[in-house]
RNA sequence: GGAUCGGUAGUUCAGCUGGUUAGAAUGCCGCCCUGUCACGGCGGAGGUCGCGGGUUCGAGUCCCGUCCGGUCCGCCA
């Protein structure tokens, strides 16, 4: 070992005791007769002290360190004359006897501080250098503690963990494949699984009874900040159990994950079916931290003359509390905002409820008082309060409103990160019409299993068919979703068919998991959790990169190995492979 | 595929309605400084204003194109 300690460990109880340290300079302060230096490592900051008094050649020598400088140094433990309070190691210094310089370096691009200057591009090129800054660092001590209990969890309820092929097969369903060339079978590709869906189903029928495993997972879509091409999902199945089993030992892994690693304990996990999440949110992962529900307004607005609202298919709004000072800079501009393309509606109507008991209304022309006052009775609204409303297409409102409510949670501090509010979203949809393709699309998935009651509607009415399916949403984000599956032969050759699969294209894609169904597959269901997401969660934070050590960027690029990259034609011509050039 | 914001010193940014030598902070280099920990003081170096074209007497600033990055919509079974 190069070192008797780490730059985190020594506290007063070792004074007068000889040590070797190793790590970084973060920072030196040169007070010309003594120079102290910062060194750093993983555990923490040691102060190291030179002085003129005691060697001068090596005060010299260490006044030209700089920054990043690798050092191993040999000295004494002492006691600070004057203690520093915000570290650990503040008690004490090391008085340097000797040291070396392992390694020099060039001075890093941006300040390695846990506010640093650096933009993101050049934290994502110089990532080792971001991953020395404490909060990159401690993002991804929690994912390895995050990730530690949840293998104990799952482990003590019995679980597996398998390992499934990465290199697998592509279907056309859901998102794009991630897709590599065989070079062994020329002209034909591998896949990379978008989840390992297909293959813990099957070790369900191999009766491996309870599989999990925290797995990679590639969907070639485009990106946003909480989504990557290549993700990590704590993916897990369980036979012999219904939907209220699955609930339950996940809802008890999440606690305990908040008990272990927050200490923050929680009552069973509210559940919501996703008709109620839609129409009170507008959104199937509603935030739940704070109310201002959705309230329909359509059937009272009928026939009022203003021409807005009389045409529109849906008026519904949201109540602001005590948000009636907005003054009309704010509201023109909340109206900008919800006129936006991505947001998509065509203005906004307020009522405010004034604190001097009168009604204002932006509509005041079309309604009388008396109906402004029922407006705000039924949404509940209280004087001082403020009423935004939106008109239009119902499921493009929905979402209008969705998006503004969360906005208004934003501005309204509603949303504290440090605050956190699970939620099951159970009884969703087992299909959703395409408009664009003219047909229905499994909207968890092809083997979800309908819900039992429902059956008799997917012959004649398949929308209206619900699915044993369900979310778990914390803060309003999704972070995870399963489904009790379809084990029966026929079943799931009735379910390819109604998304529109040939018989042949069903077995040709997805005929080893039917033939597998022949076999004696165990009634079964589970659920996948996305851990980038829930560290992230855990970490109070927007963003899922900075909880990956090796994150892409928005167009799919690592910038620091700058990847992809072209191959060489050499390469390209043993996997028979020519590449077109762009017209 | 679309919307939108940005690209100026190593870095983070400022630079107004176009106008003479493009600034600040921090970092870097040098000198001074014996208890600092955001050390302090003095001095210095450092920029083809992303790239290409255009308008103009004159462009960091206006226009068009393009590249790069951020956020979002579509997409993400």
């Amino acid at each position: 070992m190069l070192r008797t300690h780490t730059c985190g460990e020594i506290r007063s109880s070792e004074i007068g005791k000889s040590v070797e340290l190793c790590g970084w300079v973060a920072k030196s302060r040169d007070l010309g007769g003594m120079t102290f230096i910062d060194l750093r490592d993983r555990f923490g900051i040691t102060q190291l002290v030179f002085n003129t008094d005691d060697d001068a050649a090596l005060c010299e020598r260490a006044r030209k360190l700089g920054r990043e400088f690798v050092l191993r140094a040999k000295g004494e433990v002492r006691e600070r004359s004057s203690k520093n309070s915000n570290i650990p190691t503040g008690d004490i210094e090391i008085r340097v006897l000797e040291f070396e310089i392992l390694n020099a370096a060039k001075t890093p691009p941006f300040t390695i501080e846990d506010e640093t200057d650096g933009g993101d591009d050049l934290r994502m090129k110089y990532r080792y250098l971001d991953l020395r800054r404490n909060v990159v660092r401690k993002n991804m001590e929690l994912r390895h503690n995050l990730a530690k209990e949840i293998r104990n969890y799952l482990d003590q309820a019995g679980f597996l963990e398998v390992e499934t092929p990465v290199l697998i097969k592509s279907t056309p369903e859901g998102a794009r494949d991630f897709v590599v060339p065989s070079r062994m079978n020329p002209g034909e590709f591998y896949a990379l699984p978008q989840s390992p869906q297909t293959f813990k189903q099957i070790l369900m029928v191999a009766g491996f009874d309870r599989y999990f495993q925290i797995v990679k997972c590639f969907r070639d879509e485009d990106l946003r900040a909480d989504r990557q091409p290549e993700f990590t999902q704590i993916d897990c199945e369980l036979s012999f159990v219904e939907q209220e089993d699955i609930l339950q030992i996940f809802e008890g892994l999440v606690r305990q994950l908040f008990i272990s690693v927050k200490n923050i304990s929680f009552e069973d996990f509210p559940r919501m079916t996703y008709a109620d999440a839609m129409e009170f949110y507008g959104n199937d992962k509603p935030d739940i931290r704070y109310g201002m529900k959705i309230c329909d307004f359509t059937s009272a607005t009928r026939n009022s003359g203003f021409v807005v609202f009389d045409q529109a298919e849906y008026v519904a709004g949201i109540v602001a509390d005590g948000c009636s000072e907005y003054s009309r800079k704010q509201i023109d501009e909340l109206t900008d905002w919800v006129k936006r393309p991505q947001i998509g509606a065509g203005g906004l109507i307020y009522i405010r409820m004034n604190l001097d008991g009168t009604v204002k209304s932006s509509a005041d022309k079309f309604f009388t008082e008396e109906q402004l006052r029922a407006f705000c009775n039924q949404a509940n609204a209280k004087q001082g309060d403020l009423i935004l409303i939106l008109a239009g297409a119902k499921t493009l409102m929905q979402k209008a409103l969705s998006e503004l409510r969360l906005e208004m949670g934003n501005r309204m501090g509603l949303r504290p990160k440090d605050t956190f509010a699970p939620l099951w979203v159970v009884d969703f949809p087992l299909l959703e019409w395409d408009e664009e393709n003219k047909r229905y699309h499994a909207m968890h998935h092809p083997f979800t299993a309908p819900k039992p009651e429902d059956f008799a509607l997917l012959q004649n009415e398949p929308g209206k068919v619900r699915a044993n399916a369900y979310d778990l949403v914390i803060n309003g984000v999704e972070v995870g979703g399963g489904s009790i599956r379809i084990f029966d032969k026929s079943l799931q050759k009735q379910m390819f068919t109604l998304l529109g699969f040939s018989d042949e294209d069903a077995q040709d894609q997805f005929g080893f998991l039917m033939n597998a169904f022949e076999f004696g597959a165990p009634p079964h269901g589970g659920i996948a959790l996305g851990f980038d997401r829930l560290c992230s969660i855990f970490g109070g934070a927007e963003s899922i990169r900075d909880f990956i050590a090796f994150p892409k960027n928005n167009s799919g690029r690592d910038m620091m190995i700058d990847s992809p990259s072209q191959i060489n034609p050499a390469q390209l011509n043993e996997l028979q492979i020519s590449i077109q050039k762009k017209a």
